[in-house]
DNA sequence: TAGATTGTTAATCGATTAACAATC
DNA sequence: TAGATTGTTAATCGATTAACAATC
């Protein structure tokens, strides 16, 4: 059903392009969208909004664009976004239980998206038993059998750099198929596992190159 | 001095081997590294790294490789690290603030990197004149001036996604080159500006693409 | 029907990799 | 000198754009 080899650049625009629907969707006058016009509130080029979309199979009319609320609900279920993704977050510093009273909000508005956070770690047994925004803190030593027993697919790693490989191991033992990585350090990961890297000081470093140019 | 060709697939990798070598000099042992090596520590194949440097000097010797310390001095002149830049955020919400605790720490801690906070901004009366970690609340109409008088040029938006265009533009107005940003919307920033994506979301739906595979 | 816009193929562009002479 | 590794050019690969027939 799904053929594997759909390069992940295109897959990187595919939520870029559902942004752009979900909020056109909020207006109900919309009904109808064009590659074009998609494109441009998106970013990208209309050829390459028909491309990417051909893909996954032919969602428009000829001479007539792109139904939005159909397309929307076709990217959404080409996403994976119409089930629930289980994730645990290991890290419990001050960045992860900011991420959780952030993200615990931010997800419940984003109606087309449902992420359920079931598990915070630390390995600091101080930390271990607290609870953030409802969430339980698990001793580290737990977070394999209890990702493979939930059968969490996606883990967040906001753990020191030093950690952080030990951590991205244990997550896919247990059977995580997807890591959000915010620890500075370049993870090694077994081939099929993705990886998204939220490391800030590596893009705030990139964006310093710009600064002082002419 | 700088010849404005370099593509930004290049100038990202940068900050990469920077971090590998920063890692590397805490070593005291460790003098040289071949292409390889650094190429396998970041995640890049060696040509592709020795192409990378070349874009800017010759940095290496032949037979021998690159000596650790001059090329991450080096790298830090080549991405403007050796000067602080100043920086404003604007959103003081849960996000906003938990960043600047955050970051205050983590940039403090990184010695290859140097960032001033030196203001906060947000459009809620409530909020102006609060302090967090030190640094001030000041009203979302004196960004422009503030920034233009302070010449900052970076930018942390943080407010929801419904103003971020209206705050970039401000930014952009008061002379800022370059914007981090975490509201989920598709800036407009004239040509020039450098944007660096942090839309969180964007990246978790990205994952869940291809987490039900076989 | 006439006008518009898709889906798709061919052309272009850019980025990565392979190969190797130069040289430490 | 012999071995290693750079800097660089040429070859390959992949991604984007242009163009257009199909068709709503």
């Amino acid at each position: 059903m799904r053929w594997r080899k759909i390069s992940d650049a295109v897959v990187r625009r595919l939520p870029l392009y559902l942004r752009v629907l979900d909020e056109l969707a909020k207006d109900e006058n919309n009904n109808l969208i064009s590659s074009q016009e998609l494109g441009e509130k998106a970013g990208v080029g209309p050829a390459l909004v028909r491309k990417d979309l051909a893909w996954f199979g032919e969602f428009g009319k000829q001479g007539v664009g792109y139904e939005i609320d159909y397309l929307r609900s076709e990217l959404r279920r080409i996403l994976n976004l119409d089930s629930t993704h289980k994730v645990v977050l290991v890290g419990a510093g001050s960045l992860g239980t900011a991420l959780t009273r952030y993200n615990m909000r931010r997800f419940q508005e984003d109606e087309s998206f449902t992420l359920e956070l079931i598990g915070l770690f630390d390995s600091d047994p101080d930390k271990v038993g607290q609870e953030h925004e409802g969430i339980k803190v698990y001793p580290i030593t737990e977070l394999e059998s209890f990702v493979r027993e939930n059968e969490v697919k996606m883990g967040i790693i906001t753990v020191p750099a030093s950690d952080a490989q030990d951590v991205a191991n244990r997550l896919v033992n247990g059977g995580v198929r997807a890591i959000l990585n915010f620890a500075p350090v370049t993870l090694d990961l077994p081939e099929g596992v993705q990886l998204a890297s939220a490391d800030l000081t590596l893009e705030l470093k990139r964006l310093a190159y710009y600064i002082n140019e002419v």
